[in-house]
DNA sequence: AACTCGTGGCA
DNA sequence: TTGCCAAGAGT
């Protein structure tokens, strides 16, 4: 055996895979605002956020919600509303529930705080395997992988996984190579490298392999498949729907409607409307849906533009309308549907869809120009997160 | 084991 | 404009 003392340069050189990538996330991480003392409970809201979503979009998210969640107790003690108001145009509502009940449990059961332990972690609502990984190792330092979608990608390349993203095999060898690589006892910023190597130099599209610290490691771009790997799985059909929906607007109140608390942006509200009935117009189409659902016969209807807006699987066009109704009667309303007339300027309390949002934007535009164009408009997308007020809007 | 669950950035 | 993609979880 060679002492370490005869060999002082292999010391300070890095000498292996982790150790590369530990330099290069020392020199080049990105400045983010967890990253600043690593608080748990920062950390865990940051994880949320950021399922499924880019640091880019949920920044503005992240600082905001700080503010008015600035820690465990203020998040559990809030009306699900604010939550849900704050997290509005986030998307996957579920995940701010979750941090809700999640947060209700730490208070309960947990003394207030985020469990140092993944199987405590993992058992909460909204943690999976992949979050409770994340929080022990970027909150904790403790020696656990956070394989995200970044660190597939790179593992993909780097081992030439030939396998297609999300089966079985897949899973299992970038879950081989995670626990392989990972630095015990540098775990948070390993893991944290991988993260930004990802969404910054091994993209999905183009990787920048001339800035890559262990390029010189990747099999994939040995072989030259860096575009093929990870091998995707299939994609589905995208099918193409019309909806439609109606700001009924009432001695200066407008009829809004919450959505049932599972499925489908569970307990957002929303104005009353649905998909168009095949072969109807949307404007017949929606007066069929406010007869057959809210009991209400709609008086004459102003269109107030035209919203494209995509999910995963479908691409919608959803037909705005206003009706300025003077005494609309509801009959029997079915299936025990939550509605409720809100003042017209409270409509920036409820936490809306985002195509629902661009709506009300569109009717409140109108109320201040009075404008109105021969065919159907555009209705444009906001730019940024609609800024939040003081909640409670059901006594307006 | 496949689906469902949203949205905005980006080329 | 269209399609792809993103720090996944729940069922």
């Amino acid at each position: 055996m060679v002492s370490k003392d005869i060999l002082p340069n292999r010391e300070k050189e890095p000498d292996t895979l982790s150790e590369e990538l530990l330099a290069w996330f020392a020199a080049n991480s990105r400045k983010l605002p967890w990253r600043i003392g690593y608080i748990p409970y920062q950390v865990w809201i940051s994880e949320i956020m950021l399922q499924q979503t880019q640091v880019k979009t949920m920044l503005a998210y992240y600082d905001r919600w700080m503010v008015r969640f600035p820690d465990i107790a203020s998040i559990a003690q809030a009306p699900e509303d604010d939550v849900l108001r704050l997290w509005e145009g986030l998307g996957y509502y579920a995940r701010a529930r979750n941090i809700q009940k999640a947060a209700r449990i730490m208070v309960s059961d947990l003394g207030g705080k985020v469990p140092r332990d993944f199987d405590v972690l993992r058992s909460l609502p909204g943690i999976g395997r992949y979050t409770a990984g994340a929080i022990m190792s970027i909150a904790f330092n403790a020696d656990y992988p956070a394989a995200d979608a970044n660190a597939g990608r790179i593992f993909a390349r780097l081992g030439d996984i030939a396998h297609p993203s999300g089966s079985k095999e897949f899973c299992d060898s970038v879950d081989r190579m995670a626990w392989q690589l990972l630095p015990r006892g540098r775990s948070r910023d390993f893991n944290q490298a991988l993260m930004d190597l990802g969404s910054l130099v091994c993209l999905a599209k183009e990787p920048l392999c001339v800035q890559c610290p262990i390029s010189g490691r990747c099999e994939a771009l040995y072989k030259g498949f860096t575009g093929l790997r990870p091998v995707k799985a299939g994609k589905k059909a995208v099918i193409q729907i019309a909806r439609a929906a109606v700001v009924m607007v009432r001695k200066g109140k407008v009829l809004i409607r919450r959505r049932p608390g599972t499925g489908l942006m569970a307990h957002l509200w929303e104005l009353p409307g649905g998909d168009v009935p095949s072969g109807m117009s949307p404007q017949k189409g929606v007066g069929r849906l406010w007869e057959d659902e809210l009991g209400i016969r709609l008086g004459p209807l102003e269109s107030l533009g035209v919203i494209k807006h995509s999910h995963t699987a479908f691409r919608v066009e959803l037909h705005a309308f206003l009706c300025n109704d003077p005494n609309p009667l509801p009959r029997a309303v079915k299936n025990a549907q939550q509605l409720q007339w809100v003042a017209i300027a409270e409509l920036e309390k409820p936490a809306f869809p985002s195509a629902h949002r661009r709506i009300i934007r569109a009717f409140l535009e109108r109320l201040r120009c009075a404008s109105q164009a021969d065919s159907p408009v555009a209705i444009p997308k906001a730019k940024k997160p609609l800024p939040v007020s003081t909640q409670d809007f059901s006594n307006a």
